[in-house]
DNA sequence: GCTTGACCCTGAAGTAACTTCAGGGTGTTG
DNA sequence: CAACACCCTGAAGTTACTTCAGGGTCAAGC
């Protein structure tokens, strides 16, 4: 099958197909006479277990983790489990800093009940605070 | 001042001060006979609130609405509820998300509890099964 | 006088995971 | 044989920065 057909089949665009190739991610297909490039099953197959991770916002170098893992079919997959235990982690950790996020955002947004002029608004007088929070290193890489 | 010690006062680095007076978050400062950047109070001030708001997580084109408004002091406040209010939406559907995420991901976890060979193991099973969930819209800027 | 070191300057390139664009070939249908 | 859908490559744009290369400024110490 042709590019459109394998990126449809795993609703994905073309572009992101070929970029995928490019990261090596999906390995180099063949070519027709017209250089098209060709793909079957085992694309199909692969191309989905990515989006699949994707979809559950894994990056792309957990993903290769677990491409490789896949292609050594005889070992123990207990490294499949820590990269599993590992990415929760990432996703908890960023669920936290959202809700820390989210408390002081409305904490802030009830500094401002009624409309004021600008210069008197208890949201930007908020914001305008000096505050001395460094930006500490991220166990997460979820934006 | 000089760029340093700006930088330090809002706990950012001085790459990040150049980047804002490039993205034009950041008035251009005068310039010393040696060609320093000279700051003033007003700097910091400034400097301290996008740094706010980027601890909020706040976009860029999100913080420039917001010293925009700040530059009109007479006009009503009502513009920085609404971003305020639209931003809040924002962390509220991206912790949706990574919720909705986690919970994925820990139903695929227990689908490998006993560590098996690779080719057996449920995770990665469950991984390349084909789901028909094409991405759709966004309606969070946070990743 | 001279060197060392901390600080400053610019402009370009790298990061992640794509998307968009420019410019052009292929192949089927009417 | 022309229109149109589909394919190709390589480069640049996206966000919010960081890193790097290559070079100037200035105060202190020998
Ligand atoms: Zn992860
Ligand atoms: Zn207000
Ligand atoms: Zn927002
Ligand atoms: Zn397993």
């Amino acid at each position: 099958m042709k590019i459109g057909e394998l990126a449809s089949m795993a609703q994905c665009t073309v572009e992101t197909v070929r970029y995928y190739e490019k990261e090596g991610l999906l390995p180099v297909p063949a070519r027709t006479t017209a250089n098209y490039r060709s793909y079957g099953k085992p694309h199909v197959e692969r191309l989905c277990f990515i989006r699949n991770c994707r979809a559950l916002d894994m990056t792309h170098e957990e993903i290769r983790t677990l491409l490789d893992l896949l292609d050594l079919p005889s070992e123990d997959c207990s490294g499949v489990n820590q990269l599993l235990d590992a990415h929760i982690g990432h996703v908890d950790v960023r669920i936290a800093e959202l809700s820390q996020l989210k408390e002081k955002l409305v904490e802030l947004r009830l500094a401002c009940r009624t409309e004021k002029s600008v210069d008197q608004c208890g949201i930007l007088r908020g914001l305008a605070v000096v505050e001395t929070a460094p930006r500490d290193h991220r166990e997460t890489h979820l934006g």
